[in-house]
DNA sequence: TACTCGATCGGA
DNA sequence: CCGATCGAGTAA
């Protein structure tokens, strides 16, 4: 295995290069004694109380509160009424900001990533550490920068520009 | 309390 | 293309 992703480098104001960051690296989950590792090949970036796809971007609210935080915490919310969507914040206390994952090894899809794994809104709030039973490691595999692709992000069309053409959705397509 | 709509997915 | 399915957010 690798070293747990510490929380420091979560709490950086550069959300967008993060996120990139967080291609290649081990999602993680330990629950019950079962235990899966994936690696991440797609993540999203919202960021900021400018973003007007970023959920915050509507203030502080219940369901909300938790990106408000210092990076290194879950934020996992239940969409369409069926998906739960798993989300690492980041930025320091009070910035909101948080990054969706979108995709592992063997699940396109945050909602099939949340399936796949047994995550849903029971890991809210928890931090990204080994107690908390979901966090993130690094083996130090090199992703090149050349197998990362940037888009727009998916189903954001009502944030209006220009959010819906920021290139914030990072895939990593393996050589 | 009464709405509307969503960071999606699977099936027709 | 459409329905599922339910909770957050808003208005009243």
């Amino acid at each position: 295995m690798g070293k747990v992703l510490p929380a420091s480098v979560l709490r950086g104001r550069e959300t967008v290069e993060i996120a990139r960051s967080l291609l290649g690296r081990l999602l993680v989950t330990r629950v019950e004694g079962r235990r899966t590792v994936r690696r991440i090949v797609e993540v999203e970036a919202y960021d900021g109380p400018h973003d007007r796809a970023c959920h915050a971007s509507r203030g502080r609210t219940p369901r909300t509160e938790v990106m408000f935080q210092p990076g290194g915490v879950w934020y996992v919310y239940l969409c369409y009424g069926i998906h739960e969507m798993l989300n690492l914040v980041t930025g320091p206390r009070d910035y909101p900001a948080a990054i969706l994952i979108r995709g592992v090894d063997g699940a396109s899809g945050p909602g099939r990533v949340t399936r796949t794994l047994d995550i849903d809104r029971r890991f809210n709030g928890r931090a990204t550490t080994r107690s908390t039973g979901l966090w993130i490691e690094d083996d130090g595999l090199v992703v090149s920068a050349a197998g990362v692709s940037a888009t727009p992000r998916i189903g954001i069309a009502y944030a209006g520009e220009p959010w819906v053409s920021k290139r914030w959705r990072f895939v990593w397509r393996r050589e």
